[in-house]
DNA sequence: GGACACATGTAATCGGTTACATGATTAC
DNA sequence: GTAATCATGTAACCGATTACATGTGTCC
């Protein structure tokens, strides 16, 4: 998904700015399907209104600075839908924590102690963040995915406490004995 | 991770060509990690040749092209091992599958079921993908991520069975009734 | 006094994709 | 005949990140 589409799917559900935009996109419900900098949204958003997409309003406020507020159109809304509808891409996971856990007899048992850790630590503020959202609980649609987020995140918690100290034992017996190109056999 | 530290990643576990990498990371057990294309793959491996971390053996085939085979060296291996250790990037799970399923509402009932039925193929794919490499197993660290892949897999196609049928529910209720703004209550 | 949250925006840069260019062999 | 697999490489392009530029208020 692009950035602009981004900038719609968050607008759809009301007003936004581009700093709130942002937040969304790294923190809040919308880190599962981009996450943008300021430096591609502000573009963005200039752009979608050029494009009669969205309109902006500003709103000065005392003491903070002013921001403009940005509101959906109804072409705005055409466009995203459409952009749903059409062939849908893959959903990716990508894990800087498997790549470690694949050499884990090269690493040392050290670096996969801490590779595990940080992982799970990620996993769990992942799932505090899902579980303190349940505001937001009567959008049907949010309340599906917050659940299948929740489900997804207890089980890979779950499966991390159940078989990390396996992946530490491969790291330890690793130790010393590591030659990789004797398992390289294709 | 970048497409350097890929060709590396698989080049630890033996030599191969541009064309073998390409194929490990959009099929194999390296999609995990990154997806690259030849257009990033021959320019990296170019360059780690002249950075010293591989070197090349031209080997002619009758019938086929002539196949460049590069082999990692022990600065490669020691570049990747340093590469492995230094602060670990978040894992990401990027979703266009849940991003419809947000707007379940909105989309109605036929694309959500289409939808459905697409991530439910992609997992199942990917699941049999799986199952099927079970011949690099004498490999701990292979073994270990190749078993927390097919939990993660199991556990996704058995959450869209059970799940399914309500999120058609919510599209089917969101049918004209459809009124986003509502729901917008920051 | 320093860090952080609020708030917007631009410019340089970079990493990657897509399309192009080439060509033999095998399977349907 | 035509699509797919094997096989390498370049050039144009693009989307996004990073760093920069600027400024106030609040909390520790």
């Amino acid at each position: 998904m692009s950035v602009r589409s981004l900038c719609l799917a968050i607008l759809s559900f009301g007003d936004a700015t581009g700093y709130e935009i942002r937040k969304e996109s790294t923190e809040g419900r919308f880190s599962y399907f981009e996450d943008a900098s300021f430096g591609s949204i502000y573009p963005a958003l200039a752009r979608l209104e050029a494009d009669g997409m969205v309109t902006v309003r500003e709103e000065q406020q005392d003491g903070k600075p002013t921001r403009k507020v940005y509101s959906i159109t109804d072409s705005g809304r055409s466009e995203f839908l459409k952009a749903l509808t059409e062939p849908q891409a893959p959903d990716t996971f990508r894990s800087p924590f498997l790549l470690i856990a694949l050499y884990a007899a090269q690493v040392g048992p050290e670096t996969i102690s801490k590779a595990l850790e940080r992982r799970r630590q990620q996993v769990q503020n992942e799932l505090d963040s899902l579980l303190s959202h349940h505001g937001e609980c009567d959008h049907p649609g949010s309340r599906w995915t917050r659940e299948y987020g929740i489900a997804c995140m207890t089980f890979t918690l779950n499966y991390l406490d159940a078989h990390g100290a396996e992946l530490i034992r491969i790291a330890e017996e690793g130790e010393g004995a590591a030659d990789m190109t004797a398992a390289a056999a294709e």
